[in-house]
DNA sequence: CTAGAAGTTGACACCGGCGTCAGATTCAAG
DNA sequence: CTTGAATCTGACGCCGGTGTCAACTTCTAG
């Protein structure tokens, strides 16, 4: 598939995906004429690297993270060196933590959540109003 | 205590700390001659701050939660407007999925460190070599 | 009182991720 | 071949969060 299409199924811009190329996290076989050609498993990285972004990752560490991750046909890619098991391992620990914020900023906002609809519990209007029970 | 403490204690820079102020997110005593005193509730609220920045959220919507957060003392603050209160049930959605990815990309990690060091195990100078048996 | 540490405001700069425009090239359909 | 849509590269710029420097004021130890 080429860029455009690319860009609607995974919904991303255009530009976002040039520039992934640019950073070296998403590659793309081209055309004889130059165009970029695309597999069905961009669509999948792409998402995954958006969401590495916004767990608040750069493209550096984004960039050491996708080789190892195995992209739906189950290829492991690359296999590590000590000294990138070293790093990955870091890079695991760095993870745990984000998580563990992450998780710690969603029960605050659970928090807030149940205060906030408790206190407006004469108005359901809001349709989606409270959170799910289950968790 | 004042703007170096802070600083120190929640690791994080004056710098920082006079921008969340210039944003809404954090206020301050002053002392006569001008300086910013803050309470003990500061420290925890920096941190919180920093969390939410971790999880990718901006500086408005920061401060659209934090009046919401009750600090220590306990002051609900201020109720929060139906309309905000469906804004946080969509970040606290996206976070979520968020969550999720990430710890699919942290086994996926998992599986990478095993891999690779099973595959090396007759090498185990790395020092911080295997990840943690727990979890 | 005095010196030096610590704080204040204001400005400028950087960097990362991305929007956007320009001009050239390629692709696909007639 | 022609034409319009899609793509290419390269450049400029924005915005948000911080670093940093400058010039000044305030606090505190002696």
């Amino acid at each position: 598939m080429r860029i455009g299409e690319l860009a609607r199924r995974s919904g991303v811009s255009e530009r976002s995906l040039r520039y992934y190329e640019a950073q070296g996290l998403l590659s793309a076989e081209r055309t004889p004429g130059g165009h970029r050609d695309y597999g069905e498993w961009a669509v999948d990285r792409v998402i995954r690297i958006q969401a590495l972004y916004a767990a608040g990752l750069n493209s550096k560490k984004i960039a050491q993270l996708l080789p190892c991750m195995r992209d739906g046909d189950g290829s492991p890619s690359d296999s590590a060196t000590p000294r990138l098991v070293d790093e990955l391992t870091a890079e695991r620990e760095r993870l745990d933590r984000l998580i563990a914020d992450l998780v710690r900023s969603r029960d605050v906002l659970d928090d807030i959540i149940d205060t906030a609809s408790t206190g407006l519990e004469a108005a359901p209007l809001t349709g989606s109003g409270g959170r799910p029970p289950g968790h």
